[in-house]
DNA sequence: ATAAAGTGTGGAACGCTTTTCATAGCAAGA
DNA sequence: TCTTGCTATGAAAAGCGTTCCACACTTTAT
């Protein structure tokens, strides 16, 4: 296909002039300029925008990684990330980690070697070090709390997160109050079960140990959940829950085994999830299409006046009440 | 940072050379290879991918467009994609089009400037000749049936997917049945519909017009329904519903107005969401991931072997019994 | 009238790697 | 001994667009 010194030939101008007339630069007289724009029409060119990424140094290509993409919290930050790049004319390369070091490296590499202007991680297997060193090469951002120097981040506040689930509950006169979380020890899970603590400390209760949950991951494992809490003697009257498909699960079950909710059990979830909707479950929302917004947002700002500082934003949830509670 | 002339004239050796190096090509001595690769790390350098692709023509990138991320089918597509294309070393563009003819267009020139080297489209906004007018720029594959000359597809065959859910339910000795389906007159709905009635007309029943539902959407929709039904004198035994978190509104509206789910009402959904699992809904999967891994792998296959044979292939849907029939 | 500022255009360097072609040494086969 | 056929390496072209610099011609301001 043609190349921009053909339609130069052609049109009689120099390969500066097409230049300047596909990148709308002021000084070329009309009369060139159409007759340029003929030509292009004519050959039906249209720039190798390698070449225009090797000689300008930018790709106008955004990296987001995640451990999967089939997942609502990941695809609904994808979601507000792609929203925003399109209006800043970036393309999304959307890259799945499987939470595996490797494979994000492999990624982080691609900022290196200029396949893309900067990257969003909305989740991290690799340590800070590792992601600062890389921090160099472009713009980095994560979803998450990072503890890196160049790296900013935009993060739900999941102290807060639990905060306003516990004093709703506190509020509704619970004092029996468990909690169920995912990885028992990440970055997250920390935060929530000190959150936890902290307000039942301030309200003067103490936990019982067996009413807190942790590793859970998976709508079977909020099953499990309810049968466990069914065969309790003394049981929690109700459960702060991370995840809104382990509070469905929770839910479904103990609807089967013959435990009200929210009479015998009160609910509160801690996300976005339709399936929260779906089933009428409390929940502490956290909004993750919002977050991808501000992810693009800041990256972009990073990307066009190459500053380097680190900011951390940090995003509020937001309590939906619904018929758990 | 570096680039490959530096690193050529700190080893003592040409471009080419370095180059070799670089491609694991043969033909360079151990020696000059070690001192080459001495110097790479030393000098921390990686290739400039831009210019890499300028000067071989490919990008190790190919693009998929739907209307949403943020969308249980759709990200399910892209994990099958994803999953195949990392394996391929090939890297994932996800371009959201909002179903935007404009848009979708955008993204097709992506394929024709270089950008890319392969379109996989989960959704079109375009005409076919529109589409079969880039397709000579790199090869497409839409996930949904075609009429395109030059595009080939992986779908799934909704006639055979309302087939199975019907038969199903004939064979359980229903002979009340309704459907819900989507958009009234798209593609995929009418093939729905054809196979609803060509089922009920193979087992002599003439189906009555109330309970076909058309333009359901959201779980909302399927609420409303399940309150026309209950009001109904003369009520269908069974429903065949083409989404299921329409089966789950319905499922769960009907519980509350004590229509019994599966013994007044059985239902049957026809994809692979989670709420189908979670709500035990007895559904037609689709193999959407699959498709996505097909997609990829009949994308793949054009781009290696440049040709561009059109293809059609049709994945079987798999009934999957749970609790509303 | 004269300097300064603005407009319009072309040449050439620059961004960086891959690949083809040419060359040369050396070993194996005829 | 002479030809083939490898192995090893470098020079240079090709892939393509952007941008700086230089030059020339108009205007406008002083």
């Amino acid at each position: 296909m043609a190349n921009i010194r053909e339609i130069a030939k052609l049109a009689g101008v120099s390969v500066s002039t097409v230049s300047r007339v596909l990148n709308n630069h002021p000084y070329v007289s009309e009369q060139k300029r159409a007759e340029v724009m003929r030509i292009i029409q004519e050959r039906n060119y249209v720039q190798n925008s390698n070449a225009v990424h090797l000689s300008t140094g930018k790709t106008m290509v955004v990296g987001v990684t995640l451990p999967l993409v089939n997942n609502q919290y990941y695809s609904s930050i994808i979601e507000g990330i792609a929203g925003e790049a399109a209006r800043h004319q970036y393309n999304l390369m959307v890259c799945q980690t499987n939470n595996s070091a490797e494979q994000e490296q492999s990624i982080l590499r691609l900022l290196k070697n200029k396949k893309m202007d900067g990257l969003i991680m909305c989740s991290r297997a690799n340590g800070c070090e590792t992601i600062d060193e890389y921090a160099q090469y472009g713009p980095i951002i994560t979803c998450e709390a990072n503890e890196a120097v160049f790296v900013s981040s935009v993060h739900i506040d999941h102290y807060q997160t639990f905060r306003i689930g516990m004093e709703y509950l506190l509020g509704k006169g619970h004092r029996k109050i468990g909690y169920c979380i995912g990885r028992k020890n990440s970055f997250n899970s920390q935060h929530r079960k000190r959150a936890y603590h902290d307000m039942l400390q301030s309200a003067g209760v103490t936990p019982a140990p067996e009413w807190a949950f942790e590793n859970c991951l998976t709508v079977q494992d909020g099953k499990d959940i309810a049968h466990r809490i069914w065969q309790m003697n003394e049981r929690p009257s109700a459960l702060i829950v991370s995840c809104n498909h382990i509070a469905a699960g929770i839910v479904k079950e103990a609807g089967r085994l013959g435990l009200r909710v929210p009479e015998d059990l009160a609910i509160v979830g801690c996300d976005d999830q339709p399936v929260g909707e779906l089933l009428e479950i409390t929940t502490v929302s956290s909004p993750s299409s919002l977050m991808g917004k501000y992810a693009f947002e800041m990256l972009y700002d990073r990307i066009v006046h190459q500053h380097k500082e680190k900011e951390e934003r940090e995003l509020p949830p937001l309590l939906v009440e619904r018929g758990t509670t």
